[in-house]
DNA sequence: CAAGTTAGTTTATCGCTTGAACTATATAAG
DNA sequence: CTTATATAGTTCAAGCGATAAACTAACTTG
C-alpha cells in the first residue's frame, strides 16, 4: 500500500513541528539539487528554484544561509538562455571535505573526499587485526587519520566529519560493534570521536558492507534498488531500497551470507546451518577448490584460485559454480522478502563473476522465475575503496540531508 | 546507520515545505495521541499538550480544526487531578466510521468499524469466486457494501472511506491486482471507486496478509516489528517494521511464501522450486496427510486433518511437522534479510499451532541460532476477520496520517 | 468565601514562505 | 548609441502557524 506520507516529519518522530522545520527541509531541499546537478555543471538560484518549486525569494534565502555555513560557493557567472542578465553559479564548497576510514582484517585505510565526492587524499597501511584489541587497532588508525587529514589540509580541503567502515554488525546510531567475527572483537565499544578531534560533524560508525553498498549508490548506475552482497572472509549484504539503505530495527537487515540455502549443509560459525557463506565464503571456496590457505596470504590464495581456474581444474570449477548457484537460492529468498530487484556482487564475487554469472543465473530462473531480469544481476564498479568512499559518502549525504547542522 | 532524519518530509518527498506542513504534522501528532489513548479513557487539551509537546495555544486551535472536521467530539468533563478546573475529554467522533471489505476464493465480506476499530456492523456472503470475472465479484460486493453502509448508517455511523482486501499481489498506489492466483486474476483494475459511492475519503486495495499483518499490528501485543505469515490455499506474508507496513518498490515484500526452504524440493506454483507454499500450503499439508479435497471444501477438509492429528495419524503429524520445519528454514533466511524479530502465525498455521510451533522452533534454532527468542513466535489473536479489520483501520490510519483531507 | 490550582483562551511576537514590485544585467533591434 | 526585451536576483508587505505570557474560567480546599 502507498499511503499519504505524514505532511511532515520533524526530526524526532512524533515531536511537534515548527517553522525551523521548515526552514531545515528547504535547505535540505535546495542543497539536495545541487549535490544531483553533474559535475562540471553549476545550477543557478533561479534554476534551483523552478526545481524545486519554491519561489525565488526563498531560494536566495537559504542559498544564502548555505553560503554562510561554508556548504556552498558560488563560480562566476553562468549563460545559459540567450538573453538577459546571467545567473551566479553555485557548487559544492571544494575546500570543505569528509574522511572515510576502514578497519578490515589485513589493514587499516583512510581518505579525504570532497563534498562532491572526489577523493582527495587516501593511505592504506597494511596491519593484522585479527585478534588485536580494539584499542590499539584504533591508536593505529587514530594515526593515520591524522596524517591523512594534514595532507588534506595541506590541499586546502578541511574535514568537517569522518565515518568508518568496519566488518561486523554496528548497532545503529551508536559506536558500538555488536560483533566482528574476523577481527575478535564482541559489543566493542569504540572511541570514534579521537580519530577526528574536534571536526563538527563527528564520526560516525558503518557496516562495511552497508557503506560499501551506499557507495555503488553514489558511484555506479545501479539504480536506486539494489542488494549488494560483499564476498570477503564472510559474505556480508547491503540492501538499498528507494536509495536509502535499509537496516530494519536492529541494523541487521541485508545480512544475506546466514541466508538458508541448504537445510542439509554444513555448520556455519554464526551457528546456523547451511547458511551461504558456508558455501560462498572465501574459506568454503578455497576448501572446496582444495587451495591451500595456511601459511599464505589471502591476495596469494586468490590468485592460486585464480590460477586453477584458468588452467581449468575441475575442484576449481565446481567450487566456484556451486557458489553461484546458492547465491542463486539466496537471491531468489532475499528477493521474496525484501521485494530485491537487483543484485550487485562485490569482493571475490566480483573477481569470480565470470565463472560465478552463469550458475547464478541458472539457480536464480530455477528458484524465483521472473522475481530479477538477468540483466539486473552485476558487479561492483566500486572496487576496492567502497567501504571507504561509502562511509565518507554518508557523512556527506548525513550532512546533504540537514545542512543546518553546520551553521552557527 | 542511524543517520539523522530529514527535517521535514512534505507530502510529496522533494516538495517545498510550508508552513501548511507543519500544520498537518500537528495536526496528525495530536489525533495520533488520541488514538493511541487507552479505549474509554479521554484526554484533555491540557494532557495533549503535555504529552506532544506542544503549546496549550496550539493545542486548543488543533483541537478546534479537528472538531470542526467532525474527527473529534468533546465529551464531557474529566476529573484526574484533584484540584483546579476540570478538563474537557476528547475522544473519536463515535458517528464516524469506515468500511473494511474482503475477497476471497469462496466469500466476500464487508464490515464498519468506527474510527477507534470497534466493529459496527459485519456480513460475510459465502460465493464461489474462483474464475469468476473481477466485474461480476466487483458488483456483488458493491451489492453487499451498499446494505452494510445502510445498517451502519441506521446505527448512527456515517462511512468516510474504505479498505478492499484481496488474495492476491497488489501495485501501490494503484486500484490494480497484479496476480490472484487463487481467483485467476491478472493485471486486473478494480473500480474500487463504485463500492462506496461518494464517501470523501474513497476506497483503497490491500493485499490479504498485509491487511491481516496491520489488524494485528492494531489489535495485539505482539509489537511494533513482526512478520505475519498467513496460511491459507497459499502462504502468504505482511511484514511490519516500525510499526510500518513494508512492501518493498513494488509492494511484494514479504511474500514469505516463495521463500526456498528446500533446493531439492518440488515445484510452485509460482514458477519456483522448493517455496515454503510447496511444503506448508493448505494443499501440501493434505496432500502430505492424505486428506481428501475433492468434492469437499476446505473447511471440512480442515476437520478431517485436525481429526487425523487428534486421532493420531502418522502422516497427518508427519505432515504438520514438516511443515512446521519448512516454516523455521523461511524465518530464519527472512530474519536475516530484512532483520525480523518476531513471527505472528495466521490461518491454517494459527489453527495447526500446538503440532507446528514444537518443529518450527527446532528449525529455527537450527539454522538461526539466536535471532528470533522463542516468545517472539506467536499466533494470530485476530482471527477471520484479521484482512477486513485491518484494511478498515488502514484507512483510519491513513486518516489519521493526514486528517487534514477531512477539512473544509 | 477567599485562596489555591488547573484548564483553556487571548494577544503580541517571531520566523518563514509567498507573491508582487523592483533593481540589475545581459542581448537584440532601431 | 539608445531603447526594448528578457532573465536573475532582491526587497517588501502580507499571511500563517507556533510560542510565550498574560488572562479568564472553573473547580477544590480550608
Amino acid at each position: 500500500m502507498a499511503s499519504t506520507a505524514p505532511a511532515t516529519a520533524p526530526s524526532d518522530a512524533g515531536a511537534p513541528g515548527n517553522m525551523a522545520d521548515v526552514r531545515r527541509n528547504n535547505l535540505a531541499l535546495v542543497l539536495g539539487r545541487v549535490v544531483q546537478s553533474p559535475a562540471g555543471f553549476h545550477l543557478t538560484r533561479a534554476q534551483l528554484a523552478a526545481a524545486t518549486g519554491l519561489t525565488k525569494a526563498s531560494v536566495s534565502s537559504i542559498v544564502l544561509d548555505l553560503l554562510d555555513a561554508g556548504i556552498l560557493r558560488e563560480v562566476g557567472l553562468s549563460r545559459q538562455g540567450e538573453r538577459g542578465r546571467p545567473g551566479v553559479g553555485l557548487e559544492l564548497n571544494p575546500s570543505r571535505g569528509v574522511m572515510g576510514m576502514e578497519i578490515n582484517v589485513d589493514y587499516i585505510a583512510a581518505g579525504v573526499t570532497s563534498l562532491s565526492g572526489e577523493l582527495v587524499v587516501k593511505e592504506v597501511r597494511e596491519r593484522d587485526n585479527r585478534d588485536s584489541a580494539s584499542g590499539a587497532v584504533m591508536s593505529a588508525l587514530a594515526e593515520l587519520a591524522s596524517g591523512v587529514r594534514l595532507a588534506a589540509s595541506a590541499l586546502g580541503v578541511d574535514v568537517l566529519g569522518g565515518g568508518l567502515a568496519v566488518p561486523g554488525l554496528v548497532e545503529p546510531g551508536s559506536s558500538t560493534v555488536t560483533v566482528a567475527p574476523n577481527l575478535g572483537w564482541v559489543d566493542t565499544k569504540l572511541d570514534v570521536a579521537r580519530l577526528l578531534p574536534s571536526v563538527p560533524l563527528g564520526v560516525s560508525l558503518f557496516n562495511e558492507a552497508n557503506a560499501a553498498a551506499l557507495a555503488e549508490l553514489a558511484h555506479s548506475p545501479h539504480g536506486r534498488d539494489f542488494l549488494y552482497i560483499s564476498g570477503e572472509v564472510g559474505v556480508g549484504g547491503g540492501l538499498v531500497l528507494n536509495s536509502e539503505l535499509f537496516t530494519g530495527p536492529e541494523g541487521n537487515a541485508g545480512e544475506v551470507g546466514h541466508i538458508v540455502v541448504d537445510p542439509e549443509g554444513a555448520p556455519c560459525s554464526c551457528g546456523g546451518t547451511g547458511c551461504l557463506e558456508t558455501v560462498a565464503g572465501q574459506d568454503a571456496i578455497f576448501s572446496a577448490a582444495g587451495i591451500t590457505v595456511k601459511g599464505r596470504t589471502r591476495t596469494e590464495s586468490m590468485a592460486d584460485l585464480l590460477g586453477a581456474l584458468a588452467a581449468g581444474s575441475p575442484a576449481a570449477l565446481t567450487a566456484v559454480q556451486q557458489a553461484g548457484r546458492a547465491l542463486g537460492v539466496a537471491v531468489a529468498s532475499a528477493s521474496r522478502v525484501a521485494n530485491v530487484r537487483a543484485v550487485v556482487l562485490g569482493g571475490h564475487f566480483a573477481v569470480l563473476d565470470q565463472w560465478l554469472h552463469g550458475p547464478l543465473l541458472e539457480s536464480l530462473a530455477k528458484y524465483a522465475p521472473g522475481a530479477l531480469s538477468p540483466e539486473h544481476v552485476m558487479t561492483s564498479t566500486v572496487g576496492d575503496a567502497g567501504a571507504l568512499l561509502g562511509a565518507a559518502g554518508s557523512v556527506v549525504r548525513a550532512l546533504v540531508e540537514a545542512p543546518h547542522r553546520l551553521q552557527a
